[in-house]
DNA sequence: TATCCTGTTTGATCTGCATCAAGGCCGGGC
DNA sequence: GCCCGGCCTTGATGCAGATCAAACAGGATA
């Protein structure tokens, strides 16, 4: 894979919702803590489209999904695909202690990301344990959502399947965008086929479940990305889930 | 739930494949912080089916699996169950900062558990990164078991996942009980329902699929529970696995 | 020994989703 | 304007696994 070189910021510099100086540092760290990551940064911007890396590759960076949406998938010899991660802007990638990448990670939107090599990262984990207790809640989130889904793709039908994961759209998108009340709108940022694999299906059962929660008046569809959940509440119904918060993605 | 009083252990004592002292502490810490942790350590134990805590209920504790095995499982209203984990010795249960159980926990085995109440823990954290970075490993262990575990879900066939079951269990014993050569023998610790459950498929499709494997020669099955595997790398192949080692479990 | 109970096997049938196939929609390039 | 290629929808058909139902095995109890 050729990747252009990284851009180095040698300098304190504000990136958005990059999760590790916002969330792991700034809230707990001293501003030299705060400098040594800063210097350590760089950023890297995908198309929409391109992968980031592939599973088995050599992986010497860590990284922070800044604006942008990317995946993790698994493949089979086969050819059977199943995505096993949804990245959202704040989410990290990468894991300390382990060189290469265990799954393929894609850019489905334009995607800007920012890395921190992988050896000096785990170095300042080392000296620097509010890190190391930030990335541990990050990642025990992360393993309750891959929980959740785990259900979802086990025992939910095609139906159920759908509407959970617009309800997961929907989630994301009110508590990055909050409104007082109303309806809730966004456009899908995946293709019938990314959903596919998000859920265990075939895009064209996907398809069928879509055109049917819209016959159904469980949500209203505008061209083939834009959508308006007027009840949120009857598509937590359809959804099968229990109608508490749930759903820590 | 009613609960027998936990046993507090006041001494350093030996307590098996317990996690939290043989990986977190001993090989790094010093021994004021092993003194700390054993002081805070308790057991309970438990007899074959019965449940450790019900999702939703509160959660005071943290403990690790000394002896026997339990589960993680889901519930939907209708009845619908998926299992999202399964907890062999030394794996660890229980969340830093969560103060309610997310998942039913259910001994299918006698059990053995060794505990500790959750805000100490939560205070040895904070003064011992070691423990969290220990904790962080294990937890990026578990999210890519559970990795995994969604690729079967959404994407196996009945008779893959089953195999791939298999060759998981397997893959554990020889771990625990390392042999040099020549077949994997070892006992089903699972029913057929418990299957179904970790498979997403019904207890019925769990017990065709294991007749199909004995029939077809892939593994040999005496009785209902003791399994054979003769040709480790046959099983993986009838699984649908790369052949690489694969399944961090 | 008979009897019960739990876990399991096996058979018959049904159904939800996959598969195969054909068009439709729409934006971009010429 | 036209055509082309991605993405999406819709229809027809098939099949893997669910569901419903019955019987079996083996250990515990009496």
């Amino acid at each position: 894979m050729a990747l252009r070189e990284p851009i180095i910021i040698p300098h304190l510099q504000d990136c958005g919702s990059c999760t590790i100086r916002h969330r792991a540092v700034c809230a707990r760290c001293d501003s030299d803590e705060l400098l040594r990551l800063e210097q350590m940064k760089y950023y890297r911007s995908f198309e929409a489209g391109q992968t980031v890396i592939w599973s088995g590759d050599r992986m010497d960076f860590v990284a922070s999904v800044v604006s942008g949406i990317a995946t993790l998938t698994q493949t089979m010899e086969d050819g059977r695909r199943q995505m096993v991660g949804l990245l959202l802007p704040s989410d990290f990638v990468g894991r300390p202690g382990r060189s290469t990448a265990a799954y393929d990670v894609t850019a489905t939107t334009d995607l800007l990301m920012c890395c921190f090599r992988k050896k000096p990262f785990e170095d300042l984990i080392l000296s620097t344990p509010h890190i190391s207790q930030r990335l541990l809640e990050m990642t025990l989130d992360e393993l309750d959502a891959a929980r959740e889904w785990m259900l979802l793709l086990g025992r939910k039908t095609a139906r159920e399947k759908i509407a959970s994961l617009l309800a997961i759209i929907a989630r994301r998108d009110v508590s990055l965008n909050p409104r007082k009340s109303g309806p809730i709108v966004f456009d899908l940022p995946l293709t019938r086929e990314e959903m596919a694999d998000y859920l265990g299906l075939t895009l064209e059962t996907v398809s069928r479940q879509v055109s049917a929660l819209k016959r159904d008046g469980v949500i209203l569809l505008e061209g083939k990305r834009h959508v308006t959940v007027n009840d949120f509440d009857r598509l937590l119904e359809v959804a099968g889930d229990d109608s508490d918060g749930g759903y820590p993605v």
